[in-house]
DNA sequence: TCACTTGTTGTACGATCGTCCAACAAGCAA
DNA sequence: TTGCTTGTTGGACGATCGTACAACAAGTGA
């Protein structure tokens, strides 16, 4: 009886991938109350100490974890105008409305947004990778409008009001999923498009 | 040489209303992370284990405290109008302005409420709690929507629309205090509101 | 002045935290 | 096969966590 290997050395790149991921599914679970070294390394199968030879410290498997996130949030987002329809408003449409469907308006994606608010103050860092974050949101948003005709000046404020409403009922929506339904939330937005768009 | 007293007993209520006070204000500085049961008891200049003589558990007082600190943003918010001129829109104006300055707008607040959130799926009656806060706010402000002309079948898509705008813009207010200014948040709610009142 | 009640203290306890590191073994080169 | 590199393991370490509880003393009534 050959024993089989206890453990396998996996490509560097890839086994970040998986602690990242791993990391990334104990926060969804748990928050970041949850999010310790040791439940990560049992997420991912692992040994606690092998987080520690891949990042310096777990605040920053945590920041990697972040990026990871948003980048796929910004894919989910960039998707859904993709499978719009090609005229500009359908696509800023497609944009907004996003952010009330799966994957996006998940709790356990709210879960680790507000992990990772709880982090910015602490890490340093962190808050530059949410101003980042956020700022590739309105410009991608500022672009969706001046397709459909909003004129230049008029689009920094547009962006930022449009992203205010879209967190704030993404946030209501995910925090007490009775108080509305995402088509209602989705009518809302488009709503205050119209009024942006026309005058 | 007598000795002072190493100690004095407090009334009950004064005592629990100490406890919450230094609870909000470890939450406010060091956010949820923070909030130990030792850290608070230094911050009300008390014995970590007489916090257990009033709370059950910890999570008992952080809950009373979040009760607590949203009772204060609504006696603020409720100020705010009171302040106001007598006209309607005034009011309505003074009561969405109000998130955007002091002592709402502020990021150690910013820090306490991410506190609660994170804990909303944790604790029990957290989500409850967060449901009558925002159920308040909204009646408020349909009342005030009300008011200003606003027909009641359209009351209630305003009121949630209108919240979830101040959240957001309140939100990366905040979070990011270098994006845009408190009165230009102020500016893009009025004129959200703008169009609402007109059409 | 002297019990008596009880608010308050300080610590013990077990669990869990992040970090560190010596030992082990998987996989590759020779 | 043999030896080497290094990804991986698993536990040690000190700190901190929430809770429980025996001992103490402040304030009150007799």
């Amino acid at each position: 009886m050959t024993s089989q290997p206890a453990f396998r050395r996996a490509d560097p790149d890839a086994r970040r991938q998986s602690l990242i991921g791993a990391c990334a599914r104990v926060l969804a679970r748990e928050g970041a109350a949850g999010a310790s070294v040791r439940t990560i390394a049992v997420e991912a199968g692992v040994s606690p100490g092998l987080i520690g030879h891949y990042f310096p410290a777990l605040d920053d498997l945590i920041a990697a974890t972040y990026a990871h996130v948003g980048a796929r949030v910004e894919a989910a987002l960039e998707a859904a105008v993709a499978a719009a329809a090609p005229e500009p408003r359908a696509r800023l449409d497609a944009f907004v409305t996003a952010s009330f469907a799966a994957p996006i308006a998940d709790a356990e994606l709210l879960a680790t947004w507000i992990a990772f608010w709880s982090l910015v103050r602490t890490l340093p860092g962190m808050a530059a990778q949410h101003d980042g974050q956020y700022f590739a949101f309105r410009e991608r948003l500022a672009r969706l409008l001046h397709d459909c005709g909003l004129p230049r000046p008029r689009l920094r404020h547009a962006a930022i009001a449009v992203t205010a409403l879209v967190d704030g009922l993404w946030l209501e929506l995910c925090l007490s999923p009775g108080c509305f339904t995402p088509d209602e939330a989705g009518a809302m937005a488009r709503q205050f498009l119209d009024r942006l768009v026309e005058g």
